[in-house]
DNA sequence: TCTGGGGTCCTAGGACCC
DNA sequence: TCTGGGGTCCTAGGACCC
């Protein structure tokens, strides 16, 4: 067995903590840029608004119900999600954080299940504040499932709670569930895979349980069919509770106006090559692969789309080349015709210093210079840690306007800033945001 | 006017090898 | 007229997740 814990409406619950005026109302949180709705309310949720949706398109609705709306600030979410699971590892002793705000973890041979899931959750409640749900199952996707009908309870009225912890315990409710859960409800099942179920008469948890496993693996591949499997109490998914290395980190954002020059570009690239660069020493990592990404709108009438990727020789962990490199990348993709919404960088292939391959024939680096530039890739590192993130940085990362003391007539416009007009701040990791309580 | 960011895994098909 | 069998590796694109 094996129990799946989810913080309830994180985001928003997030920005309760800290702002107790907001509870009892609706109450919504914007993704980057303050384009679309990421988290809601329960009041929220009742008047209609719908995960996903664009911010501008329900404006109305939101003005009408006095809806709060509040951008996105992860630095409060990830360390409060950080909390939550140090709890939670320090009760259990298997437990795979799967995202922010949500873990997985191990009941195997642990009596009384229910009774300590309920403990972990009011011990939660009590010491961070978050309101979370865990749902008991055999297998990850029934996990899943059953924590969807904790979320929805008053659908299910055979079901009894045991506050917001649910196992299912006989096969009755294991069908009766099954059967009024939506096909498209089940992880692992997307748009696309529900059309098709839906066009073979497969509508609910129940009916893909109990369907031809081995249709399913011809006509839509291996992941389909362990989630056939799992419906069925067969595990395929197992919890993984050390983290794997990661394959890939990009950096990217969308601008806060379109843009149209190269300039201006480049001058978002080079700081999200060195948000990226210092996120892959922060995991101790040597990049081999570098792509530069740029793109319009998807929702512009011409739009464009391109990417580039380079090769080294030798995995880097260089600021200065990957700039160098990515610099290039972007000069190659950019044409001079469209508005751009967006530009990213990926680094990939990576590597750990003890199994870096050294090339024989391009061996310019000796092992001095390959120390130093770890040095001082970590002195940046630190004087940034130290003195806030972009004291240091690259000096092609600067306006000009800032060095000539005056405001250029033509200066273009470089707003590529990202939109967060309704960002809170940050309560617990900016020493000026963090509340004072009056005595 | 305005539509997120960061990931993983799988599959099909092409190019190549002996 | 007739053109093998068995394999690997890489890439692009698709689908999914939160």
């Amino acid at each position: 067995m094996l129990a799946l814990l989810d913080c309830n409406n994180f985001y928003v619950s997030c920005e309760r903590l800290f702002n107790p005026k907001l509870i009892g109302r609706p109450v919504v949180v914007l993704s980057n840029n303050d384009g679309c709705i990421i988290s809601r309310s329960n009041e929220a949720k009742s008047i209609g608004i719908k995960m996903g949706e664009p911010f501008f398109k329900i404006k109305n609705n939101i003005l009408s119900n006095r809806v709060v709306v509040l951008s996105s600030n992860y630095s409060i979410y990830g360390d409060i999600s950080d909390r939550i699971m140090n709890i939670l590892k320090n009760d259990f002793p298997e437990v795979e954080v799967y995202s922010i705000d949500e873990a997985f973890f191990k009941l195997k041979g642990i009596k009384d299940r229910e009774r300590r899931c309920v403990d972990v959750a009011n011990k939660i409640l009590k010491w961070i504040g978050i309101p979370v749900s865990i749902g008991i199952a055999k297998t990850k996707t029934l996990a899943k499932i059953t924590n969807r009908v904790i979320k929805k309870k008053h659908e299910y009225r055979n079901i009894t709670f045991n506050n917001n912890v649910l196992e299912i315990k006989n096969d009755n409710d294991l069908e009766y569930i099954l059967k009024n859960t939506p096909v498209e409800d089940i992880w692992g099942v997307g748009k696309k895979l529900s059309v098709f179920l839906k066009k073979n008469t497969i509508n609910s948890a129940f009916d893909l349980k109990d369907c031809d496993e081995n249709f399913i693996r011809k006509k839509k591949g291996v992941i389909l069919q362990r989630t056939v499997l799992e419906l069925r109490g067969v595990e395929c998914n197992y919890i993984e509770s050390t983290r794997p290395v990661k394959k890939s980190i990009c950096v990217s954002r969308s601008f806060g106006t379109k843009l149209r020059y190269h300039e201006n570009i480049r001058s978002a690239l080079i700081v999200y090559v060195q948000k990226a660069t210092s996120k892959m020493r922060l995991n101790q990592l040597f990049c081999r692969t570098i792509t530069v990404f740029l793109k319009t709108s998807r929702y512009e009438s011409r739009a464009y789309s391109n990417s580039k990727t380079y090769t080294l020789i030798e995995p880097t962990i260089d600021l200065r080349l990957i700039w160098k490199i990515a610099d290039k990348l972007l000069k190659d993709i950019y044409k001079d015709l469209y508005l751009y919404s967006k530009v990213g960088i990926i680094l990939s292939e990576f590597y750990d210093e003890k199994s870096i391959q050294q090339s024989l024939i391009n061996n310019k680096l000796s092992q001095k210079e390959t120390n130093n530039e770890k040095k001082l890739m970590q002195l940046i590192d630190d004087i940034n840690g130290k003195f806030g993130y972009g004291k240091l940085k690259l000096s092609s990362d600067c306006d000009k306007d800032f060095f000539s003391n005056k405001k250029t007539r033509n200066s273009r416009n470089s707003n590529w800033k990202m939109k967060s007009k309704y960002c809170s701040p940050c309560y617990t990791t900016r020493w000026y945001d963090i509340p004072k309580v009056k005595v």
